[in-house]
DNA sequence: TGCCAGGCCCTCTTTAGGGCCTT
C-alpha cells in the first residue's frame, strides 16, 4: 500500500501514551512510564521512552497489566525529571493519544507538578477512529492494530509500545481520509475536527476537504 | 496500601442511563 501522506513539517505530529498506577491523578495516581514517537511527513524520526519512579510501590494490578514491576521502577528517574524532558521533546508540537482523555489528565497532572505546560493541540486516534473504522470490532488499540493488519511485533500495554500503534493506526486513518478525498494531505486540524464532529458532520467535513 | 474517574457516544434521550476506553 502506497502511503498518500504528505505532512509538512509543520503538522509535526508525537504520539504519547503513558503507563500509570491507576485511573485517576485526582485520587493520587502517578505516571510511570512514558513512550512517545515523532512523526514528521507520515514517517516514525524520533522516539521516546522512559520509566518513572512514582514515588510509591505500584499494585499487583498494575504490575500484572503493564508488566512493570516495583524492581524496574526502584532505580528510575523521579516522575519530574522525566517529565521535564518529554516536555523538551514535545516541543509545541501537536499531540495524539488513543483515548486522549485519559493521557491528557496525566500530561496535564504531571505537567503542573513541575508548572510546565505545553502549546500543541490534543487530539485522539480512538475518537477519530469512531468515525473512520466503524466496520472494527470495538475500538480498543489492539483491535484497531488486527483490524488493519498492522504487523504485531511487541507488547500492548508498555508505553512505547502502544504509542508506536497508535501511531500507526493515525497514519492509516489519515491515508484512508487522503483516499476518500483525493487529497494527498491531511491537516491535523481536518482530523483534529473530525474527532469532534457529530455524526452528520463527517460527511460534510470529508466533502468540503476533497477536491 | 488500596481505593478510585471521566469524557464521549448511543438510545428505549435531552428532567437519563449505560457502555466504551484508558491504567
Amino acid at each position: 500500500m502506497t502511503n498518500a501522506i504528505t505532512n509538512t513539517p509543520a503538522d509535526t505530529l508525537v504520539v504519547l501514551d503513558f503507563e500509570t498506577t491507576g485511573l485517576s491523578p485526582e485520587y493520587g495516581d502517578r505516571a510511570i512510564e512514558i513512550g512517545a514517537v515523532k512523526i514528521v511527513d507520515g514517517k516514525f524520526v524520533e522516539r521516546f521512552q522512559k520509566l518513572m519512579n512514582p514515588g510509591f510501590a505500584i499494585s499487583g494490578f498494575i504490575a500484572e497489566y503493564t508488566g512493570i514491576t516495583n524492581a524496574m521502577l526502584r532505580d528510575a528517574a523521579p516522575c519530574r525529571e522525566v517529565m521535564s524532558e518529554f516536555h523538551e521533546f514535545i516541543g509545541n508540537h501537536n499531540l495524539v493519544a488513543h483515548n486522549a482523555s485519559f493521557d491528557r489528565k496525566f500530561l496535564d497532572s504531571e505537567f503542573s507538578k513541575i508548572s510546565k505546560s505545553y502549546a500543541g493541540s490534543f487530539s485522539c486516534s480512538m475518537l477519530l477512529s469512531r468515525r473512520m473504522i466503524q466496520d472494527a470490532k470495538n475500538h480498543k488499540l489492539e483491535t484497531l492494530v488486527r483490524h488493519l493488519n498492522l504487523k504485531v511485533e511487541g507488547t500492548f500495554h508498555r508505553a512505547l509500545y502502544d504509542a508506536e500503534m497508535a501511531g500507526k493506526v493515525w497514519l492509516a486513518m489519515l491515508e484512508q481520509i487522503s483516499i476518500q478525498t483525493e487529497r494527498g494531505k491531511v491537516p491535523f486540524d481536518l482530523a483534529n475536527k473530525l474527532c469532534k464532529a457529530s455524526k452528520g458532520k463527517v460527511n460534510a467535513l470529508l466533502q468540503a476537504h476533497a477536491r
